[in-house]
DNA sequence: ATGCCGCGTGGGAGCGGTCCCACGGGGTGA
DNA sequence: TCACCCCGTGGGACCGCTCCCACGCGGCAT
């Protein structure tokens, strides 16, 4: 590593920046219609208001937000926290499709977004107090495991809070979620169209919903078709490549003959890939895979993997939106909202 | 899109959290001797503090954080700043690693990171004023174009600024960038050492000191060596997949004798072996391919891509540590980090 | 002309901290 | 014993905003 000091330009000395006062007074009008005008009271006069909107131009007035928010008692900020362990799913597209999303929801209210990363446990413990500390208006969180309390904890606390994903069907707090069950479906159905009838599939650690979900949706395309569903065709993995290859090995032991298989993960379907490979399976001329989430790794695998896309932009503002609701009407209850996915076809099935 | 209401809990109402005079009151102490403790001044009696810390615990009371903003002229917070258009940047481990290395370098400071998406030129424009109004004590920069002026005017309004990369190698604020040029070099001198004599490289957009940085380790590297550096070997992409392709179709016109080839990003290396693959060449048999970024993909093409590793967190770390430091005395002088990069070797070259 | 209403307005109070000045008391040197 | 110093301390004065009360004034009904 190096270093350089950099040629030094001028700085000056801590700016001070002009005050509601100092407007008022350019204005000729008190503080309290300067006030009034920022923040959009219909109680102005149009003369008064023209004066106070030219003054704020002249002065390039920007309101201080400490101050605002001492009085009010909000920050206009909320906080999106991520457990700090799931970095494996933060280089998916999944997190940062979601933070657009949120950003884009939050933009239009003025609200700040905070990125909180948890690193580890004792962390996350002392969360609950700081964001309770009136430090954020709401709390939106990602990748929250089953049997995470700090939602409740923060809902205790009357800290508005909607999470991506539930943690299970008894879901209590707000949240926003793909149909995983529907997509799952889909996927299983795009694979009986093309004539496969001994499909298997890779499901996800069954303590996560999503895991669980995405199972149903592969039982019930199973069902509808009359198809039996056989346990030997059910393997769990991780969400993790070499969870998806142990499981597509131990697929291959028990049912050599399979003809598909439906991955709850696109990372996990990339390591059934190499598995079925490795044992002299073409992909899809022998066996059809499809996977989910239509990540990164699914355009770049060979073949390029069909997958079940979701709408995460879309869940981002969702969760926004849910958010500003919440905290506009606390105490108006809360709301769950599933979003559809989309098939992705590509050239695995 | 379907939306559900859930039952609704109960929802304590808005819980007004103790102040200092609450604390001080409790600890029969004065107002100004609670802050002393908090703020861990020495000038405190055993006696005092121990008084003071029981009523804190007791009380469960954290300082309002717009109270002690207001006053101090401090945030305690800085933002990271991303331009929206770079997502196709966000969803590899560049982004998300970086972040993580900023999160653990900003903790220690009891920072506090806000995430702005600059989506679109008139919200960007907005930025400079937006950020200045006090509302962060410093900002980060991810992604930065070299005709972008935001920095410089940030730095012209005491904003304490650290970019990741540099706009170009006359870049006056202080960034943390890694070692680009030598990454690059030790690349082409694996592909070197592997008897290749033949090395073509496809460069990233010239505009952007990245791409001229890594040409310039090819250049270097191919000097040392005692071979020239034939111009017909150099092709330029965008970053993209298909820009990597159309270079590598354009090299193959034009050298169809290249045993090697060094693309400057691993997207555009994906790009490249789809080509050199329909082209009827082998990797790394006939073409030996390295890439740089080890991003996601590097892992799941095939054959495994042999990539430059960037250090990313501890990049984000020292861009942490260096804006701390600029926080912390203003006027000190910029400075610039260079980071060494990894060879991380797999089975293309 | 007088009273009343209501709109637009000015400005005091206060949000919860930090800063700093002034003050009491114990120790030290003259 | 007295003057001085220093340490720990209490509390007034803000920081820049919003909230809200009270007030002036023009228009309308009486």
């Amino acid at each position: 590593m190096s270093t350089a000091e950099l040629p030094q330009p001028h700085r000056t000395a801590d700016v001070r920046r002009p005050t509601l006062n100092a407007v008022a007074a350019r204005a000729g009008v008190g503080r309290g219609t300067v006030s009034r005008v920022i923040n959009g009271s219909p109680k102005v006069s149009d003369r008064s208001r023209a004066a106070v909107e030219q003054a704020i131009a002249e002065l390039g007035y920007v309101p201080n937000r400490a101050a605002r928010s001492l009085v009010t008692r909000r920050t206009d900020s909320v906080a999106l926290v991520v457990p700090d362990a799931e970095n494996r799913l933060f280089s998916e597209p999944y997190f940062s499709e979601i933070i657009r999303g949120v950003s884009a929801g939050l933009a239009g209210a003025g609200m700040q977004l905070l990125l909180v990363l948890a690193r580890d446990e004792s962390e996350y413990a002392r969360l609950a107090a700081y964001l309770s500390a009136q430090r954020v208006d709401g709390v939106l969180m990602m990748a929250v495991h089953s049997d995470d309390t700090l939602p409740d904890r923060l809902d205790e606390l009357a800290v508005p809070t909607v999470l991506a994903g539930r943690r299970s069907d008894t879901e209590r707090l707000g949240h926003v979620r793909a149909d995983n069950r529907g997509g799952s479906r889909v996927a299983v159905e795009h694979l009986l169209a093309g004539g496969r009838r001994t499909i298997a599939t890779i499901t996800g650690p069954m303590d996560m919903d999503v895991a669980r979900e995405r199972l149903d949706g592969y039982r019930e395309a199973l069902e509808r078709a009359g198809l039996a569903v056989d346990a030997d065709l059910i393997a769990s993995g991780d969400f993790t490549e070499e969870g998806g290859r142990a499981a597509m090995r131990a697929l291959l032991r028990r049912r050599p003959g399979l003809d598909a298989v439906f991955a709850a993960s696109d990372v996990m379907a990339s390591g059934a890939v190499l598995e079925l490979r490795a044992a002299g399976r073409r992909v899809p001329g022998d066996v059809a895979l499809v996977g989910f989430d239509d990540s990164i790794v699914a355009r770049h695998i060979d073949p390029p993997l069909t997958s079940v896309r979701q709408p995460l932009a879309e869940m981002g503002r969702t969760m926004a939106s849910l958010l500003l609701d919440e905290i506009a009407h606390r105490g108006t209850g809360h709301r769950a909202v599933v979003l559809p996915t989309e098939l992705v076809v590509r050239q695995s099935a």
